[in-house]
DNA sequence: GTTTAATTGTTACATTATTCACAATCTATT
DNA sequence: AATAGATTGTGAATAATGTAACAATTAAAC
């Protein structure tokens, strides 16, 4: 959606091609469970729907991990992506505003499978304070550099409403914060170089249907 | 991410020109509220991280809204937007799943503002059949195509667990619903020509900033 | 062992998207 | 009414992304 880029020293890939290969490890491991073992390029982007080129081109970025004329084997082709996506070990996250959409969130199953795991929340109403969500203790928003920084924690996720969403982005960043994954519908202003922020707008996403439902002819 | 492209015989724009409209009128909206009344592109666009080139050429596309030496009027740009992207009436949307995630859509404020609204939720879970959630009742899955012939309803929003979501698409489409928002995290084929499919995945969001994190220097 | 059918990895090409740069235009000032 | 400063709209230049085509490789069939 937005232009973000994030470079290192290193060869830098985009964001577009970094998001296909977690949708390849998602459907691997679909695939998996399946007990599918080997799959070709064409097979696999055909549930996507994205070229078998696009797909041996995003692996080619980062080394060869097929068998000419046979395909990829589903369960090394898994270990060589999560390698290069970072899930070698937790990811911890810690989640700001603990309404509907935050404790959706906190009971979300999908993150474990990829090592991510809501390990901290916090809210400032006090009627929510020190509940358990999903095993997860509600903490007072007081708390959270201290709980930032005690675990180490790199991963935010805002789920407040939006006039409160960027005064929450800057004190994230000051407690360590390294990355964000932002619900409220509202652009956030960097607080800091380097900060790699990610927005989900659901009702932007509507608007784009809307504007094709309009368009058909 | 997807490829996903929806032509009509007239100029066809990519997805990606559509979801920056809809972020440039979300953020205009705000500004309204704050009763800015004229903005250049170069301002709005200090919010957003995106280009003052890139907010000129995306309306360029559709025509003159500004006015050279001095900005866009902020009331009239919005008006303007919401005529590209069809916000000209209310769109009804049907949800499938009331779990933590499908309630919180069924309170998510933000929709309204744009003229979307949730006016028909389904489960097959007993337990909620009947209950109303922010307003709307959850009728069991077998009401859900008489419901929405009836309704006219063409946006359907997936939030089922992901074996289910290939199943509840294609009952979707069969009913006539036209374009889909799926949350669920998997891969779906689309059942017909000229449906729109856009896909939440958080997992993959996240997956996306941790490579990042991965790769700082 | 040779042939055949399948499928990758990669180069060259085509398309799409973004940025640049500046003429055109507007307002305010003198 | 002429000038200065601001800002748009846009064609041309550049960069990024995606596609197509095919040589290289593999495994299986004969």
């Amino acid at each position: 959606m937005q232009k973000e880029k994030v470079c290192s020293k290193k060869k830098c890939f985009s964001p577009e091609v970094i998001k296909r290969l977690s949708l390849y490890l998602r459907d691997l491991k679909n695939l998996q469970e399946q007990e599918v073992e080997v799959i070709s390029s064409d097979e696999i982007t055909k549930m996507l729907d994205i070229s078998s080129a696009q797909f041996r081109k995003d692996l080619s970025y980062f080394g060869e991990f097929g068998k000419r004329g046979v395909g990829y084997e589903v369960s090394f082709l898994i270990r060589e992506l999560e390698k290069i996506l970072g899930i070698y070990r937790w990811w911890d996250i810690a989640l700001v505003g603990v309404g509907r959409l935050g404790s959706a969130l906190l009971g979300f199953s999908g993150f474990p499978q990829f090592k991510l795991r809501i390990t901290a929340a916090f809210d400032n109403d006090r009627k929510k304070i020190g509940k358990a969500i999903s095993g997860v203790e509600v903490k007072s928003l007081e708390e959270m550099p201290a709980v930032i920084k005690k675990g180490g924690i790199e991963i935010g996720m805002i789920c407040v409403p939006p006039q409160f969403a960027q005064s929450i982005a800057e004190r994230m960043v000051g407690a360590g914060i390294k990355s964000i994954l932002n619900f409220a519908p509202v652009s956030i202003k960097l607080p800091a170089e380097g900060i790699y922020i990610a927005n989900v707008d659901m009702a932007c996403e509507l608007q784009t249907l809307v504007y094709f439902l309009n368009r058909r002819h």
